[in-house]
RNA sequence: GGCUGCAUCGUCUAAUGGUGAGGAUAUAAGAUUCUCAAUCUUAUGAUAUGGGUUCAAGUCCCAUUGCGGUCACCA
């Protein structure tokens, strides 16, 4: 066979050879020991809590080592693309704080290592394929499904691997040059495929996290290039990675029985070979059946990133969460280092975790107590707001009417040393934080489980009467005692627990009262606090419609 | 099925081949002279199984089991 011409008939429309292309795309000038990395995400318009994942390792690999960081679209396969879906991307990313250096972007290109969707680097995967034509390493396959459906049910049949190699690859490498010509004039179409060894041989990659991985050496005509003359994923993974010089390949474990091919074109095209770091699975429990397992689009909400920015968890949690997940240290250098940003953790591949971790709500929901609970009331008002101008525009507008009001009562329970931890999620802080305003304000608990209406009436009347706005917190307290024994109710609950009989109530009761009158609720901070963020009207006010 | 990755409390994990297997979270009980959120005490709770190597194994080796991945003109 002359792969010469082969080549030049397969691909008439290449003229560039791979020393020219290859100087297109020059060493990039970084200091010593400077990391490029990258994610590779396919425009599905579905972001997954793994793309973050992963994306955080390869970005804080970069970042920390004073290298760049992009963003490569994965569109090599049509059917998959949804429209909007880079955007999404893009706005899913800067939400939680994943910024690139270059790479694609929702208008187009930036970078000198362009274009970053694989779509549109089609002549570039040619001419690294014409090569592999000429060097007789790959070859035109013109079966059709039906041809490679049958050859699979065969090998199915006789417990054989499936796939095409050995004999199953000779009908399309005895093609002669004439044949193909003819196939190519008739207008077949065709796939260019990998002309592996046959080989028992093993191979050794060392992975980043895993160490030395073992695995059988590649012996697949696996596809190259799809009959649209798009290449599949391990073509452009190798040609991508090389030519934009990354230094760290961060994916998930699932490409791990795809290195052998990568390794294989790594070493056919003379190429040295980024470092691999195959990351562990997110799992999860079933619910159905109790066992562990990987997290599926379907069945869990959780995955999908868009879950995190509906139900409004701080970008911060979602870092500190991953992080925990990531590196086993982090918990006990953010204990070490409380304030401080997360940024500042020496990230290392070296304390990842190889074993897939489950996504734990409930640690979820700890870490995020504590994250807004650290956070400048400022800033959670900032945050808080942004995501109700997105999810909740009529709060969004409460928060700016009350902007000061809200800053207040976000600073109670701050004083102590055991400041509150009341918020979770931006979403739970608008039912939270709804009694401060009279727009949102509702009576949910009953009044009734706490007193007599009798005793209430005589309650709120003495309340009021009584009260004074300038009361400190213990004069307040001494006043709701007063009332209290007055009214015959315990002073102190204890006593009304021991003698329930000689009170009609304790002061929980009374306070009870206090609170479902002022907040709607019995549970809520304390009252003398948020009596002063109200404001002496909206207290006479409240309590004024129980007296 | 072939190939392959992984395996410590429910969960996330720590432990140069050598301490009573430690922490966090979750759960339960108690404390905090007003609820709740917290906070503090205490308790429950793990090296998957079987062999080997070694004075000594959670750690090294082998097998079994379990869980995952992959075997496309999908990524």
């Amino acid at each position: 066979m002359d792969n010469k011409a082969l080549a030049e008939l397969l691909f008439p429309d290449v003229t560039e050879t791979r020393e020219q292309t290859e100087a297109r795309f020059p060493e990039r000038q970084l200091p010593e020991g400077a990391c490029v990395t990258r994610i590779g995400p396919s425009p599905t318009g579905f972001v997954h809590l793994g793309n973050l994942y992963n994306a955080i390792i390869a970005e804080r690999i970069a970042h920390q080592s004073g290298g760049v960081f992009y963003l490569r679209i994965e569109d090599t396969d049509n059917k998959r693309e949804v429209e909007g879906a880079v955007e999404t991307l893009i706005n899913a990313m800067d939400y939680f704080g994943v910024r690139f250096d270059e790479g694609a972007t929702a208008e187009g290109d930036n970078g000198a290592y362009g274009p970053y969707r694989q779509r549109q680097r089609r002549d570039i995967y040619h001419v690294f394929a014409k090569w592999l034509v000429e060097q007789g390493l790959a070859y035109p396959c013109f079966m059709t499904a039906e041809e490679l459906d049958a050859i699979r049910e065969q090998q199915t049949a006789a417990k054989e691997n499936p796939g095409i190699y050995g004999r199953y690859a000779e009908k399309s490498r005895s093609l002669t040059l004439e044949e193909i010509k003819q196939n190519i004039a008739e207008d077949k179409p065709w796939v260019l495929r990998y002309k592996a060894e046959m080989t028992d041989e093993y191979i050794e990659v060392k992975d980043a996290v895993r160490g030395a991985v073992k695995m059988p050496r590649n012996s697949m005509d696996f596809v190259l290039l799809k009959s649209d003359g798009i290449p599949t994923y391990h073509f452009a993974h190798v040609v991508d990675d090389h030519l934009m010089h990354s230094t760290h390949v961060i994916r998930g474990e699932e490409w791990l029985s795809s290195l052998p091919m990568h390794v294989e074109l790594f070493g056919k095209l003379g190429w040295e070979q980024p470092v691999y770091c195959h990351t562990a699975t997110l799992m999860k429990i079933d619910e159905e059946n109790g066992g562990k397992r990987k997290l599926s689009k379907r069945k869990d909400p959780e995955l999908a990133l868009s879950y995190y920015q509906q139900e409004g968890i701080s970008r911060d949690v979602v870092w500190e969460f991953l992080l925990t997940l990531l590196n086993s240290n982090y918990e006990e250098w953010r204990l070490a280092n409380p304030g401080v940003s997360y940024l500042e953790f020496p990230y290392t591949l070296e304390k990842m975790s190889i074993s897939g971790a489950l996504v734990d709500l409930d640690k979820l929901r700890d870490i995020s107590k504590e994250v807004i609970c650290a956070m400048q009331p400022e800033k959670v008002y900032d945050e808080w707001y942004g995501w109700c101008s997105e999810y909740n525009r009529e709060f969004a507008d409460l928060l700016s009417k009350y902007k000061d009001r809200t800053l207040a009562a976000l600073n109670v329970g701050k004083g102590g040393k055991k400041p509150r931890k009341d918020i979770e999620t931006w979403k739970q802080a608008c039912d939270f934080m709804s009694f401060y305003y009279d727009e949102t304000f509702t009576v949910a608990d009953d009044m009734n489980e706490q007193a007599d209406e009798e005793t209430r009436k005589q309650f709120f009347a003495k309340y009021l009467e009584t009260y004074d706005h300038a009361d400190d917190s213990q004069a307040w307290f001494e006043k709701v005692r007063a009332i209290t024994a007055e009214l015959g109710f315990a002073v102190k609950p204890k006593d009304f627990k021991k003698y329930p009989d000689s009170y009609k109530g304790s002061i929980v009761h009374i306070t009870n009262m206090l609170r479902i009158a002022l907040t709607g609720r019995a549970n809520a901070p304390d009252i003398h606090e948020v009596s002063h963020v109200l404001g002496e009207d909206i207290v006479r006010a409240r309590l004024g419609r129980w007296a």
